[in-house]
DNA sequence: TTTCCACCTTGAGCCAGATCAATGAAACCT
DNA sequence: AGGTTTCATTGATCTGGCTCAAGGTGGAAA
């Protein structure tokens, strides 16, 4: 029987046994299919690790060794192409989980923005506890079957919205994200550069900058910091970001 | 017991208990999980049926009743804008499992190309076969695995890439996916219109028009007829799909 | 406090691909 | 064979977002 409260923190690199019992992001998280009781097993294979702002900790070809769970930080995935362009595919906040890959290599690479912990699974061990827990691999299935339907949505945004309906889905999206962490859906930051958000909505920095402008001009959000939002008029944005306007 | 290979073949439309067993599909796709000795408890579940050319079988937003196994033809995944902005999602071709959704609703609407069959499962029907075959739900995993990946290259092309880049991507994986149904890699038949191609590459008709009379001046394909592809120079053109040229 | 550096904003001009507009060509009736 | 429809091609022009260029701004180090 754990008590949480009356227990000190442990932050065990190689994972504690109740490393997991305590993790802000098992609620989130595929983690949560673990029972209680059983939740050792997978403090077990869990290590935890931390990365710095900037670092790479997936990249794209080398081999797919490991799942990965966040607890703490946001993180971007990306593809490159030879000539550098980049193309964030998505931003993995708490509770997120990475890695599911049908190859044996990754298929993308993924760096912390800022401050990231996360655990570290070895694919081969998860395998085996994937039989024992097969609500886990339900959950898998789920995880996999959201960021689809994440990735459809995306894909409509490449490939047929203008910048202004881009940068209106992606404040409308980040409000909706950071409603975990924050009381007010209305007023968040922004963990990622204005970089970031172009190579994640296929525009440049200038365009997102200018289209912030705009959009603040046009009375639809306030913009109190580099890094902070306030949606002033969530309806219409909403009604922007759907292309009913 | 069931003796399927001295059965006379039975296409009865709702299911008769050899269906899946003779189905040219079922090597590729999903189905494939159960085996031979169980395959009529599939075969109960699963409903043969036809969709006419141009016919919506999967209406974005509808209640996601069913799953889907495309046996014969060619279907278009598309998500619409409300002013008729059209963003095809994804091609499904034989073997090609439809309507994975984590919601209760379907993501995407989903159209016949061509004269298509495809077998029909009462979402809640796999729900209970899935407990008995957790073979079949890992090949659901790596399903949704795969078109991940997919997804994720489809959205760098959509963000990164010029329509000559994209043109070349989609003759690549075109030329990939008829490896099975035609000898020949490298000459096959577009299923699909010149609108489609556009949709699905975030581009215009008169673009996907042009841009595929440039690769044929500059000698990378030949255009036999308006739904024949022919591809000169394999490696000229996967380099120009990578961005390397 | 000052300097530095990374990031953001703003402006001016340009261009890849969109839009508008014919024309051509294949399929399908009758 | 002729007429209708649908789809593909080609040309002319336009424009949203990109490129190039020049400040502005705020946090960190000294």
């Amino acid at each position: 029987m754990y008590a949480p409260s009356t227990r000190p923190v442990v932050l065990d690199p190689h994972g504690a046994a109740n490393t997991c019992a305590l993790c802000d992001a098992r609620s989130h998280s595929v983690c949560n299919a673990v029972p209680d009781a059983d939740i050792a097993r997978l403090a077990a294979i869990a290590v935890v690790t931390h990365a710095e702002p900037g670092t790479t900790f997936i990249q794209e070809g080398d081999p797919a060794t490991h799942f990965f769970n966040i607890s703490a930080g946001t993180v971007r995935m990306y593809k490159l192409l030879p000539d550098g362009r980049r193309q964030i595919t998505g931003f993995a906040g708490v509770g997120h989980f990475l890695g599911l890959a049908v190859s044996d290599t990754y298929a993308f690479s993924a760096e912390a923005i800022d401050q990231v912990r996360f655990c570290k699974f070895s694919r081969a061990r998860v395998r085996t506890l994937l039989d024992d827990y097969p609500a886990m691999e339900k959950r898998l299935l789920a995880v996999a079957a959201t960021e689809l339907v994440a990735a459809q949505e995306q894909m409509l945004l490449l490939g047929r919205k203008t910048a202004r309906e881009r940068l209106a889905s992606f404040l409308i999206l980040q409000s909706r994200q950071g409603v975990m962490c924050n009381g007010s859906r209305n007023r968040f930051e922004l963990p990622m550069s204005r970089g970031d958000i172009a190579d994640y909505l296929g525009l440049t920095i200038e365009t997102v900058s200018r289209t912030l402008t705009k959009l603040r001009a046009d009375g639809f959000i306030d913009i109190p910091s580099t890094t902070g939002i306030a949606i002033r008029a969530p309806a219409a944005l909403e009604n922007l970001a759907t292309g009913m306007a």
